[in-house]
DNA sequence: GATCATCCTCTCTAGACAGCATGTC
DNA sequence: CTAGAGAGGATGATC
């Protein structure tokens, strides 16, 4: 099936054919012979890297073509500006949504195709985008994350709620491989797609003592070093190929990383440059190590990174200079980057049960890396046994076997919960009764048909807490979102946080940043940090001074222990960042990585925004210092800065410099003028700040607009002196 | 006496979605 | 239902 013959827009044929893409993948003919240009649905379960996007691509424009208008939803939000770059630039307006692109949203729906996590349009179906009613297709990409369990319950619901909107849509599901993809095809009333066609030769095979074992040859390893998982790596360099490595800890990752990096020792003016940058840009330890090691060749990957460092690696991979990564999970299900050889060296992880295996849908994700279409030969997947019996057994758990079923995650009360109350708070269902019919269109029902189930009693269960929590209201059948359970719906917080936040909160407690950020670290929307051996003592330590400022009580019981100690940690480690102390400092003191921080705080500002909302409703006299406490974790400033930070282009950085030089107000800045601040601030940025605070100046710059966000900055030079791990507020 | 190989013990453990309001030809 | 890599210390061998 030729490009040119088919029924999409010419700007869309011509950028494929100069991308040297004439003919169709036989996936791809397939779906356009179950009919993808006639508006049928589709379930399209087919390997990484054989062709997903284009199917849903070309679907798309056809739909525009007729005067449609197109949702992609993605899983991960680096997912959604890879394929916002994808679609971009072939003749179609294209929109991002996700929680932190916030400035391109503006006109969302007003693009023929816009891209989101399935998180944001769940998001904006309860603050009711209007856009959402006109959607014509529908694509959900990695649509089996259906059966995760975190988030698939939140996909599931989505994909019900706009079917439901808007029941013409078509729905193009693509998918990995799965045990059941008639299940979820069936659901989706959808034509099915299975094929185990690659576009370049995956060989999955199990190394074990020098070689490495295919189902029909078997491949020798030269021994380099006396480590396996090296040999392999090399081998696979030295034969002019590049590796991915998968295992299961940062600390193995940085450790792989550091011995790949001195056995190449490559010499590569690129790989220079950019450790260079690496290393200038580099405020922690971690970021100079990851500088050494890509010298050499080689960089780890993993969720520690500052969002710079990752893209450097990312790109210097995708270049070809960086010719080893050695990764955790990251980059199993994230974004596209293929190698000759994938190397998956630990298939065991440490969960909540111990250490438990991978399953078979991550393992062929992972190998499903294998392989550059059109610049390796072939693809090399590897498992690496650890003895001898291992050898077999991985054959046949993994390299033959099928991945696992998909299932619907309905059922579990949580999630229930939280889209239960957003049904009634949109005013999706109205009654009980409307509330269970639309359970009835969700993948759960469609798996449970004809067999006796217990979501009724549980939906039924559910509405009775919504209303005992005084989220809802039942009169006589019908059910209406109170105020508040219509504010907790639209902050999209889980019901649990806001009730925890509101019980506090009712207790009048009296203002302390340490109540409100230990109380949030305990609810289920903020993942805590792990507990090492000689945190006990440091975290006591701390509770010791400010046990009385804590709105939350301290646990009796000795199994609660735990959990409420790495609450603490985590409401110091964002203390910290709040009291101004380094990055460096914080990482050393809280063994995480630079990423990590940013992770933190950015879900700390968001859950602080919606207790300040709450605080609107139910203890108004602390809406005030809670929305003060949310720039202050924002931006990693103590309470001192909070007049200069208002001003755009400056961050904790340069408030905090100029907070020294003694101008504390924008007064004071406008009184100064441009001449002395520009010491302290740069000319640009000291004539764009005084124009804002007032000030005459003579020509006022044009706002820089990579500039304004105060974050990027890094950390300030101003160190605080701390008596203790936590430090003291408000001073 | 400095340096390195080897063995033993102790410690630690992946990831990452979400608020909001705004306003133009 | 609970594994194994890495770090770091102790010991002993080697020059």
């Amino acid at each position: 099936m030729k490009v040119t013959d088919l029924p999409i827009p010419e700007p869309l044929k011509k950028s494929y054919t100069t991308k040297g893409i004439e003919a169709l993948y036989p996936p791809q003919e397939e779906a356009v012979r179950r009919g993808i240009f006639e508006g049928k649905n589709l379930l399209c379960a087919i390997p990484t890297a054989s062709g997903k996007t284009i199917v849903a691509e070309m679907a798309m424009h056809r739909q525009v073509a007729d005067g449609g208008k197109c949702l992609y939803i993605v899983p991960l939000r680096a997912l959604a500006t890879e394929k916002y770059d994808d679609f971009s630039g072939k003749g179609l307006s294209v929109g991002v949504a996700t929680g932190d692109l916030d400035r391109r949203d503006a006109y969302l729906g007003r693009n023929d195709i816009v891209v989101a996590t399935s998180e944001k349009v769940d998001s904006l179906l309860r603050n009711r985008a209007p856009w959402l009613a006109e959607i014509t297709l529908l694509v959900v990409d990695e649509c089996h994350l259906i059966g995760s369990e975190d988030r698939g319950a939140t996909l599931e619901m989505v994909i019900a709620k706009l079917r439901h909107k808007n029941p013409e849509m078509q729905v193009i599901a693509l998918s990995a491989t799965v045990g059941n993809p008639g299940a979820l095809a069936g659901w989706l009333d959808a034509e099915l797609v299975t094929s185990e066609w690659r576009p370049v030769d995956l060989r999955e095979g199990v190394y074990w003592q020098g070689a490495v074992h295919f189902e029909d040859h078997t491949r020798a390893v030269p021994a380099v070093s006396k480590d396996n998982d090296l040999n392999l790596c090399l081998d696979t360099v030295a034969e002019g190929g590049q590796c991915l490595v998968f295992v299961n800890s940062r600390r193995n990752a940085e450790a792989f990383a550091k011995r790949a990096a001195s056995k190449l020792k490559l010499s590569d003016p690129t790989l220079d440059a950019a450790a260079e940058r690496i290393e200038q840009g580099a405020t922690t330890e971690l970021g100079r190590t990851l500088a050494r090691c890509v010298k050499g060749g080689a960089a780890f990957h993993h969720a520690g990174l500052a969002a710079a460092e990752r893209r450097e690696v990312e790109d210097g991979f995708r270049t070809g200079a960086i010719k080893v990564i050695s990764s955790t999970p990251t980059l199993a299900a994230g974004l596209n980057l293929p190698a000759r050889r994938v190397i998956v060296r630990d298939y065991l992880r440490f969960g909540q049960n111990g250490m438990a295996r991978i399953p078979v849908g991550e393992y062929k994700q992972m190998a499903g890396r294998a392989g550059r279409p059109h610049l390796d030969p072939y693809g090399e997947a590897v498992l690496i046994a650890k003895r001898e019996s291992d050898s077999e057994d991985l054959f046949e758990t993994y390299i033959d076997a099928l991945p696992e079923e998909v299932h619907s995650q309905c059922n579990a009360e949580n999630a229930l919960r939280s889209h239960i109350l957003s049904l009634v708070a949109t005013g999706f269902a109205r009654s009980r009764t409307e509330v269970l019919g639309f359970m009835e269109t969700t993948f759960y029902a469609y798996e449970h048909q004809g067999r006796r189930s217990t979501i009724q009693e549980t939906v039924e269960r559910v509405i009775d807490d919504l209303i005992a929590a005084e989220m809802v209201d039942e009169l006589d059948e019908w059910l209406e979102g109170t105020e508040y359970g219509t504010l907790v719906s639209r902050l999209y917080i889980d019901p649990r946080t806001a009730e925890a936040v509101v019980d506090a909160l009712r207790l009048r407690p009296a203002y302390a940043d340490v109540g409100v950020l230990e109380l949030l670290c305990e609810t289920p929307d903020m993942l805590t940090l792990f507990l090492r051996k000689d945190d006990y003592e440091v975290v006591d330590r701390f509770l010791a001074e400010r046990r009385d400022d804590l709105w939350t009580g301290v646990p009796y019981g000795y199994d609660d222990l735990e959990g409420f100690f790495q609450s603490v940690k985590t409401a110091m480690l964002l203390l910290n960042w709040a009291e101004e102390v380094t990055d460096e400092m914080i990482c050393e003191r809280f063994n995480v990585g630079p990423g990590d921080i940013h992770n933190k705080v950015e879900t700390a500002v968001w859950l602080i925004h919606a207790t300040s909302r709450l605080a609107h409703l139910f203890a108004p006299d602390l809406e005030k210092p809670i929305a003060e406490l949310e720039i202050r974790v924002k931006h990693g400033i103590k309470r001192e800065l909070l007049p200069l930070i208002r001003l755009r282009g400056i961050g904790r950085v340069r408030a905090r410099r100029l907070f020294n030089a003694g101008l504390v107000t924008p007064e004071d800045l406008r009184t100064a003028g441009v001449g002395r601040l520009t010491p302290i601030l740069g000319e640009k940025t000291a004539a764009r700040v005084v124009a804002q605070a007032g000030g005459k100046v003579d020509e006022v710059p044009e706002p820089e607009s990579v500039d304004d966000e105060p974050l990027a900055e890094g950390p300030g030079e101003h160190q605080t002196s701390l008596s203790a791990f936590g430090g003291t507020e408000n001073e």
